[in-house]
DNA sequence: CCTCAACATAACCATATGGTTATGAATGAT
DNA sequence: ATCATTCATAACCATATGGTTATGTTGAGG
């Protein structure tokens, strides 16, 4: 496994990913979209924010891969696309397993050595 | 399932987990650790960066739970501490998990209206 | 055609972030 | 005791982020 940047899954777009995934408004969205597509009207009704705020956060999500925005009549309804979602779980997924696998080298090379102090 | 911030795990920590995770950097150091633990110095090497801008980092990926620091000496080695990784895991696999299910009904759905223009 | 509704965009602000250089503190070695 | 090494912290800077209000744009409906 490779864990740096020759990966198939650029840098960046983890990057953008985590980023939109970090603030807690744009999660929030993403689990109304996980409901269905909805509008920046219908996005905003559960938050005590402004309507550009809201408009905001969708670009990012936007530009993370996160979400596709059509356009309805002035309604500009946006909507998940789980594909990038996955980009992020794999890689969690991959060091997860990277660092499983090596932590029972690292377990095993510990049990066979002096204890040492850890602080 | 529970998608919001009523879940075991907390949102804050999900920012802090998710905005580490953000930095390529950080990224990087995760994947090093991932190899077992290493010093300042060990860290930096691979990098074109100040010795004082990999602290910084390794204080956001400490603050986010996703690593520990020891004290050896002059030496202060971080470590992974995985079980905050698997925070950041959980949340997507669930999501994934409420989206997927929630993605069938979708389809069903819309297999059973007239077709609409997307945009 | 006029107007309302639904958004986007611009301009602005405060604070956070990611880097730097300079300096300080603690330990190990001589 | 001194000195070098390892790292943390402070101060600073440029830019990014997350919010606001004000305004522009575009499509639907009377």
């Amino acid at each position: 496994m490779v864990m740096n940047d020759s990966t198939s899954t650029q840098a960046a777009d983890l990057d953008a990913i985590f980023s939109a995934l970090g603030d807690p408004t744009r999660r929030a969205l993403l689990c109304q979209l996980a409901k269905g597509e909805a509008s920046v009207a219908q996005l905003r009704a559960p938050f005590e924010m402004s309507q550009p705020a809201i408009s905001k956060h969708l670009k990012v999500l936007e530009n993370a891969g996160l979400i596709t925005r059509a356009t309805r009549g002035t309604s500009r309804p946006a909507r998940l696309h789980a594909a990038h979602l996955s980009e992020a779980l794999g890689w969690l997924e991959d060091f997860r397993k990277f660092w499983q696998g090596n932590f029972t080298q690292l377990d095993t090379l510990l049990a066979s050595m002096p204890q040492q102090k850890e602080d």
